[in-house]
DNA sequence: ACGTTCTCTCGAAACGTTTTCAGAAATCCT
DNA sequence: AGGATTTCTGAAAACGTTTCGAGAGAACGT
């Protein structure tokens, strides 16, 4: 005779029954609690017999946690947001924490609705990493009954733990380092302005250009839809077609290979004719072709960042909210025209 | 006398005695189950008032539904799984559900240990894409408490939802069109033959080797460690070294920019000097210069099917197993010399 | 008017854990 | 030896829902 095939998961009764013991001794040693070895043998074999796996819903809703994180990015094709996923991801799971991925598509409303989300509680902390932050993200950062990290840029005054990448630096290293490569008539294809990084990178264009002493050419400039590729592709199509810049910085490593695509349609070589620089720095830059200049952000590294504050946050809630950010770093191939 | 800012959340007990009704009245109405409209009012009412929110671990362990499917996946960062994560996304947030990721980093011990997991029934079900689908995975899924479908090549026999993508003759088409071409000394850069994809691959490169009239030559065959970019562009590289072929079919998208970025640094030209082309027909296939003709396997509508059976499955648990196969089809751009 | 059905409601029993509390047994001290 | 401490244990009370069973009225048919 055969076990029917789908019965009755074994409980922790089902284990103490069979180790002799209370439930409640059978929680302590599964546990990890310190318990005779007699019975902590006897449980633990009983355990092992029936197959015993706690069941995750009682555990959480007793003790209060989930053990599981969520991450919310704003697309996960990116592949800057799948490089936080792993080193996140990693994290998580040495702390013994599953990790949930949400995927926003950049939606404002989406994202909102997700921290209202939070409520229900089937998450100990989130990671939030959205490309535009605002009040109401504030507010609703400050209703959630968990804790929350951010990757981006809170309104200043925030008491909310945060990582950021100083991209404005980062967008005037770019176009500094094109300029003394001798390049005179640098292009700018950037995301959509009303999010911080294309607002942000926007500025540090300004900046560079100014501080090469390069006049400001709106004609040069080109907003993209999001930060894809294809509209990369589009963009840069647009821009050349009003002028022909002697080089491209653009807001992320997406909108470069765009951007590439779009050059070489035209038949424009980079770097001989165009230079190009990428932001972000993603494993896709080294094997475009020219392998994309880029500026490294540090993704990884903020991802990295901010779980661990979550992390810690987590473990000890009326810890001092802190900001940390990561200086932004040139990383330098074929695409600008500085190699060999 | 000020309530405390910071205390518990509201629970269904709270709302209902607002409501000056019983929790259980308060439970029906929130579920949406008919009720006289003047309970239905006074609950929604007390429930809108105190910004009532139900706690899933509650709601889960004693509806035994959590609300959460699972998608595991060898590579977050690999575009063909991205994009199964955006179709399969959008197909379980429809049914209302929350979708849970997992890299397993196609290792069989953590794909096995994730089944195991399952146990914890933290999920509803499972959408399990392995490349390597084993006896011991079969068992794994047989043992599951609840649903899992399978994206790949379960053991014949299993009676499992399974989606698969035929991808021998995927393979065998790209290299009857490089014949087509005028190639003659085919190359082929495949994955770890161990693996599924790896080995039915092969095999369709041989089919279309022979279908074609061409000699088998090993020296024109190469195996990567992984199914990633880099390790395409050594795998090509060591094949370059020993030989030069006419053209190369790569067993993916991602070997196949690799293998691009290897040619270019041999400064052979693609298409005139070697034909290229990839599998999977990534987004990323557009961009690459050249554009890479790449086989569409059918990788969103996969996961699409994939989330559907389980769906279904989940509601009819005694439903009777289904596989499901779509065709491939190759996607003609630049790289493999077709376009005038 | 009177049973019969139907519609709503409520109390209470789950769901499977963890944790508190108090007591029993063992160990320690002087 | 005898109290004081220290283990260790089990009964029972949570945790916040959903759902079962039963009862109270209201509506209905005759």
């Amino acid at each position: 005779m055969q076990q029917p095939l789908h019965d009755a998961p074994p409980t922790l009764a089902t284990v103490a029954r069979l180790a002799n013991v209370s439930v409640a001794s059978a929680s302590r040693v599964l546990n990890g609690i310190k318990t005779n070895p007699e019975t902590l043998r006897r449980v633990t074999e009983a355990a092992e017999a029936v197959g015993y796996v706690p069941n995750a819903a009682a555990r959480s809703l007793r003790s209060r946690r989930t053990g599981q994180i969520a991450f919310a990015m704003p697309d996960v094709a990116n592949p800057v947001y799948t490089s936080m996923v792993g080193s996140i991801g990693q994290i998580v799971r040495a702390s013994g924490s599953r990790l949930i991925l949400h995927s926003t598509d950049a939606d404002r409303a989406d994202e909102l609705s997700f921290l209202a989300d939070l409520k229900q509680r089937y998450v100990d902390g989130l990671i939030l990493c959205s490309l535009e932050f605002t009040e109401a993200h504030a507010l609703a950062v400050a209703a959630a009954p968990i804790p929350v990290a951010v990757i981006g840029n809170p309104p200043p005054g925030a008491r909310i733990d945060t990582v950021r990448a100083n991209s404005r630096a980062g967008a005037a290293d770019a176009v500094r380092h094109l300029h003394g490569l001798g390049r005179g008539r640098i292009g700018f294809v950037n995301g959509p302005e009303h999010t911080a990084p294309g607002s942000s990178r926007r500025s540090g264009y300004l900046d560079g250009l100014r501080a090469c002493g390069l006049g400001r050419d709106d004609a040069l400039v080109e907003v993209a839809t999001d930060f894809t590729i294809d509209a990369g592709r589009f963009a840069a199509e647009r821009l050349l077609e009003r002028t022909t810049p002697d080089a491209l910085f653009c807001a992320n490593d997406l909108l470069a290979i765009g951007a590439l695509a779009a050059l070489r349609a035209r038949a424009l070589r980079v770097p001989e004719d165009v230079a190009v620089v990428g932001m972000d720095d993603t494993n896709l830059a080294a094997v475009t072709s020219p392998p994309l200049t880029s500026v490294d952000l540090g993704s990884a590294q903020r991802a990295r960042m901010a779980a661990e504050l979550l992390l810690a946050r987590i473990e000890r809630p009326t810890r001092r909210p802190r900001t940390l950010e990561v200086t932004p770093k040139l990383v330098v191939r074929e695409s600008c025209g500085a190699a060999a």
